[in-house]
RNA sequence: UCCUGUUUAGCUCAGUCGGUAGAGCGGGUGGCUGUUAACCACUAGGUCGGCGGUUCAAGUCCGUCAACAGGAGCCA
């Protein structure tokens, strides 16, 4: 098999080499030429040196940034610093010509103008990085599941149920939008391809308790989506989510979870894209390693919801949104608590009933619910979780607390007949995980190809 | 969806008090003994986001529409 950049950076010099990879600069002087050539592996290029007379003039008039190569050579140790070898040429093959107007430059873009091109973006250094740790996370999270047994549960990606009276979903159908079918006024879907009205999922958790209850500790993985319109820094119509579920597990056990999770995640990531991680570092966000390496060694701060609110009213900060038992915490509270208050991650447990999904478990004192949600310093909430309500009479309370019909939860409230047990899960955005980590500041620059309002393209 | 801001060369931006447009990078040409976003010289490149208004005169002031960004709400 042919080597990649990354490994033939690695070789011990000298040997002879085949690279293939697309130019990222080009810097010529009269007798020698330099190219760096990168092909996506690494975060570093590999430098290649043509001699005079080594090629056409008329090839190595063609060797603009962005055209892609092959070279064959020696590679040798540097001659000059920067780089440890480099690649003396021998022969170079133009395998894709580049027109003068490619639009990536030997300099900085804006990450605006980056999302317009977003087919040549993957190439530039930043998005290379982006992308190899968004791999190396995914493969952090299904190592850590696997290690601990857990199952991963592919969930329907098209379901019937909007599942948590979430926010708007999209609609999945084959009807004619112009001549819809019409019964008793209304759209008939008795006519649609699954005979009712179905929609793109907005969470696995309900399916994944289904398979908790029969593999013990399982795991979703998979694209979600919201049809909200929503135009922030942190929203997707199109996103990952990971939501593991565990029977036989209450509120501390998923706490326990989560954070073995986020220290594992974050270490392995660290590990193994130490030259992206650092490029992050330089070029993103100052002092995001140390940030993050804080974040693997702190022991992570417990505190109830109410206990929260007291904090927050005895803060002597002026917040723009009111504090008061009973509203749920806003974003600058959140920020507060986990930058100032405890300067580290905290999880905030026991929230009120009425701000938190009908699916969670009701506590003794009938106000609050078996809810955590962890907020790490940085960006605030990351990981919001629960204990669910495995009693089926207060689940069926809980639905009529939250105006649900229970006819659509039949089947759920039926795992509280068959065998039900104490089980509980969290949820966590992938896409804003890869934000925390990489110090990427729009969800939009860590998606290869964003999906958000008005905007579907590539 | 709301609030605020931005829109000038392929890209990143400057443009003062209203008087018909500038730089760096990129492209082209030439130079340079090994460069690190190389450097030096020359050169081409513009319906100043669209439409309308004020004015002798608008990149500049006003209105409007659009796109984009930041913040908010919703949330992951």
């Amino acid at each position: 098999m042919k080597q990649n950049i990354s490994q033939i950076l690695q070789a011990n010099a000298p040997i002879d080499v085949e690279a293939e990879g697309w130019i990222a600069t080009v810097r010529t002087s009269k007798n020698v030429t330099f190219l760096a050539l990168g092909d996506g592996s690494c975060a570093a290029h590999l430098q290649i040196v043509i001699g005079e007379n080594t090629i056409e003039r008329t090839l190595l008039s063609q060797l603009g940034v962005g055209a892609a190569i092959r070279c064959t050579g020696t590679l040798v140790p540097s001659l000059a610093a920067g780089q440890r070898v480099e690649l003396q040429a021998q022969r170079i093959d133009l395998i894709g010509a580049v027109d003068p107007d490619y639009p990536l430059q030997k300099k900085r873009h804006s990450f605006e103008f980056l999302r317009t091109i977003a087919h040549l973006r993957p190439r530039t250094r930043t998005f290379g990085a982006v992308f190899r740790v968004r791999h190396a996370l995914q493969m952090a999270i299904h190592r850590f599941f696997d290690d601990r047994g857990f199952i991963q549960v592919h969930t329907p990606i098209i379901t019937t149920a909007d599942c948590e009276g979430a926010g708007q979903m999209f609609h999945v159908t084959t009807l004619d939008l112009d001549a819809p079918p019409r019964a008793n006024g209304a759209v008939d879907y008795a006519q649609d391809f699954f005979k009712q009205k179905a929609l793109l999922t907005v969470s696995g958790q309900l399916e994944a308790e289904v398979f908790a209850l029969a593999f013990k500790n399982v795991y979703t993985f998979g694209p979600t989506f919201r049809a909200e319109n929503s135009n922030t820094a942190r929203h997707a119509a199109e996103f990952w989510m990971v939501e593991p579920e565990m029977a036989f597990c209450d509120l501390a056990g998923d706490m326990a979870l989560a954070e073995a999770f986020m220290r594992r995640i974050i270490s392995d990531v660290l590990t193994r894209c130490e030259a992206d991680m650092d490029f992050f570092d330089q070029w993103i966000e100052k002092g995001l390693v140390q940030r993050l390496e804080k974040v693997v060694q702190a022991n992570f701060a417990h505190m109830t919801y109410t206990e929260a609110i007291s904090a927050l009213q005895q803060s002597n900060e002026s917040f723009a949104y009111p504090v008061s038992w009973g509203l749920d915490l806003q974003s600058e509270h959140e920020r507060w608590l986990t930058e100032k208050h405890v300067g580290r991650p905290v999880f905030i447990t026991d929230y009120p009933r009425g701000i938190k999904a009908f699916y969670m478990r009701l506590s003794d004192d009938e106000r609050t619910v078996a809810a955590m949600d962890l907020l790490v310093p940085g960006v605030g909430e990351i990981i919001g979780g629960s204990q669910r309500e495995e009693r089926r009479e207060q689940l069926q309370q809980q639905l009529h607390f939250f105006k649900l019909n229970p006819a659509d939860y039949d089947w759920y409230l039926d795992l509280r007949r068959f065998g039900g047990v104490p089980h509980a899960g969290f949820g966590l955005g992938f896409e804003r995980a890869l934000m925390y980590i990489t110090g990427m500041q729009n969800i939009r620059d860590v998606i290869p190809f964003a999906r958000t309002p008005g905007h579907a393209s590539f």
